[in-house]
DNA sequence: AGGCACCCGAAAAGAACCTTAAATGCCAGC
DNA sequence: GCTGGCATTTAAGGTTCTTTTCGGGTGCCT
């Protein structure tokens, strides 16, 4: 679920907005001045920004340029001004794409699509850290600790850890290990995914009848919990 | 130097942009063809490409499709069709942008750098100094050192180097040095890729059995890291 | 008790990887 | 256009690590 922080001072405009982003799917928040907003993201940064022009408070540039200084967030600029010289400018100062009203919601939903695919990668790099009690998932460097200590896992070992530690208190079937961490339809026996488990239960410090993180549910699965 | 891929059949606008283009600093290689772009970006994968619908050969979404089953390389859609519709499809085909003739040179510049600077991130600003522990890469220079020795890198160690000081302690997949690196497709296997990676250790002082920087990642990839 | 699901040690089977060496491609200078 | 040198890629063999298979075992549930 992305979050947009929608920044529009004409009702209509923003109801309408907000209503064909919803319904997209997008989590909306819907401000109408460029102070609200810079203290909006000041807070919390959302996944994109669409910014209108003439708002009434602030110049739609000197806003673009206060937001670039706090944060590298995908900006979009929707405006009924079509002048060149608008576009280019604020092109320029940072944004991301322009778009000019009137426009469909449904080119501005590609356009934001677009360019949160764009910019996908980058939320990855950044934040690929999972956390389950003590346990530590690194997804960028690929190292598991648990309590700070590095585990040595190897790639299977790692793959299924950081697939539970991606659902941790929920419970996961072979089914599923086999679809998503093995990406096969056969794979000879669940037998193969006991024994990589047991494995990764032995350099958790861990076993089967004495489980801290990873308990097995019979007849249905496996589940990481935080132990307490 | 930023390298963009200009499709487009008409000579006329092809030959205005390409001035506007080269005049601005990029260096431009000019087709009319999908064909032709679609072998041009096997080969070697640019900066970005500009695309213009209505080509001789291929209907647009096609060739944008087509391009997409190869590279991630970012596009930008140039054309005179303005309909909703074209413009939703083709953004949603994994287009990034898309802008209607008749658009400024200006325009389509201040485009491209926006895009180039979302996407960049990732590339080398070939204008700064790279660090880890007693590794230093000078982009600007093409000099990589280590405890202030040269290690007398060749072209391809040295981007190998770079593209990994640049990310420190994550992990790189074959995939990405071969479309980062390497900037093509084909490379005719990963063997490539080992081999340059051994000579590089060699010079770093290392091996594979004895990593201290350039650690590999069974069944992933590589990764650089800070020693100790 | 008997069936089922699961656990785990050991060892075979299979990949991935490293290195050296040879072949190929590319460019500069003649 | 040829020739030599350098950089890069392909090829081959060996090594190590990972993954799977096998088989005996334990404990839960009906």
């Amino acid at each position: 679920m992305h979050e947009i922080l929608l920044v529009e001072d004409d009702p209509a405009v923003q109801a309408a907005l907000v209503h064909a982003l919803t319904d997209r799917g997008f989590a909306v928040v819907p401000l109408g001045t460029a102070v609200d907003a810079l203290r909006s993201v000041a807070e919390r940064v959302p996944d994109i920004v669409i910014l209108d022009l003439g708002l009434p408070d602030l110049d739609g540039g000197a806003a673009l340029r206060m937001l670039r200084g706090i944060t590298n967030v995908p900006v979009i600029i929707a405006t009924a001004r079509s002048d060149e010289r608008s576009v280019v400018d604020l092109l320029n100062a940072g944004a991301d794409d322009y778009v000019v009203k009137p426009f469909s919601s449904e080119q501005l939903v590609a356009r934001i699509t677009a360019l949160l695919r764009r910019t996908a990668r980058h939320d990855d790099d950044d934040s690929g850290l999972l956390e389950v009690g003590g346990l530590q998932v690194d997804l960028r460097q690929r190292v598991a600790r648990l309590d700070g200590r590095d585990l040595g896992l190897n790639r299977r070992e790692f793959d299924l850890l950081a697939y539970l530690a991606a659902r941790p208190n929920s419970v996961v079937t072979r089914r599923d290990l086999i679809h998503d961490v093995w990406r096969q339809r056969h794979v000879g026996d669940d037998q193969t995914i006991d024994v990589h488990v047991s494995w990764l239960r032995r350099k958790l410090g861990e076993s089967a009848a004495h489980p801290k993180y990873l308990h097995t549910v019979r007849g249905v699965g496996l589940k990481l919990v935080a132990p307490g």
